[in-house]
DNA sequence: TTCCTTTTTGAATGTTCATTCAAGATACTC
DNA sequence: GAGTATCTTGAATGAACATTCAAAAAGGAA
């Protein structure tokens, strides 16, 4: 018997930052050697091929922000302003411009699109789970007090979900820190409402 | 002398279709060839390479989102209800779940970003026109008294594409006509507001 | 230590790719 | 209608790619 000796967590980190940064196509097995520090066997061996990589990369990115997510509603204040600092965190990681400001989620979407079923499913579960978690925020808030009772949360968790996906898009074309701000105070606003 | 024998705009609304299908990277020659009917040697003889039939092919799109979009508001309604029957468009597009539901220019941006500066800037220059435009409408509406004088046009239509950019990346996991009528419904109303 | 099992290594493999090119075809000019 | 410039054709090219594999290394069990 022997133990792997790479640390799988750092190995798929490193794969999801290579892919976020050039795309699932255009990163190489030399590109991911080279950021994993491990050798094609290697790869092969633990993951089976490059889509195999891909797909437990996925797999971590969601753990990844799941943790984030729980963590930022962990804080010891209203599920409302919980929602903002979320929201604030996307736009400093838009404004930051390093390759983060992409989420692997949608930039693997949209390129494997059409061309891959399986890897979409993946992908529109995961979203959809993002969404659930949104849902159960603003049900939240909405027992605080902070969101007029009508409201539907499911409604509002897509909005902002929207939203996001939005806001992302727009920074890649002008990363301009006040117009993002901007942007993200009134898709705020425009939830509470 | 000899004129060439294809129609430059038909190639290269296909060569369009096959790169919003397939992506940059993974549309091939013989992709292109076959979507084209053009020879390897024609296209290298026409756009250089490739990559001169994506920045001819996204030319070819900015001029046909312009007409497109000039055609709308040609229209002889209020500006806000061609604005609004441009998101229904957009949402009737998504539902229809062909590759035209993906925008060439979003498409393009999130694959080739970081990697080709100057795809990069062509990309958030055209966008940055559409900007420009729906600014205009906006400002025009607001002379027609359909919104509030204060609001600031260039924020408003930094906004309506926000959403139209979430509005298509939600619609690449959720393709369900309701939902997307009903996000689309709110970001009018939002904008209206 | 010895043996066994699994991982690691990195060169080899065969495929696919963008690109080139020389020959042939074709339309325009005079 | 001859000449010429340009386009078309499609096979050839060489690079880059994902993947395989056999040998070497190393951890764990006894």
């Amino acid at each position: 018997m022997r133990n792997a000796e790479f640390d799988r967590e750092k190995v798929l980190r490193s794969a999801m930052n290579a892919f976020m940064n050039k795309g699932f196509a255009n990163t190489s097995m030399q590109d991911l050697k080279k950021a994993t520090s491990l050798h094609p066997g290697s790869i092969y061996c633990a993951f089976e091929n490059k889509r195999g990589l891909l797909l437990a990369a996925l797999e971590q990115y969601r753990l990844d922000r799941k943790t984030e997510f729980e963590l930022f509603f962990s804080a010891a204040h209203k599920t409302i302003d919980n929602l903002k600092t979320y929201l604030d965190n996307v736009v400093a990681e838009c404004i930051s411009c390093d390759n983060t400001q992409a989420c692997l989620m949608t930039k693997a979407l949209n390129e494997t699109a059409e061309q891959d079923v399986e890897i979409q499913n993946i992908i529109s579960n995961n979203l959809s789970m993002l969404q659930q978690a949104f849902a159960e925020k603003f049900e939240q808030a909405k027992e605080e007090n902070d969101i007029c009772a009508q409201k539907d949360s499911e409604h509002l968790a897509r909005y902002f979900l929207m939203g996001i996906y939005g806001l992302r898009t727009f920074a890649q074309t002008h990363p301009e820190p006040k117009v993002l701000k901007q942007l993200a105070e009134q898709l705020y606003q425009d939830v509470l409402r």
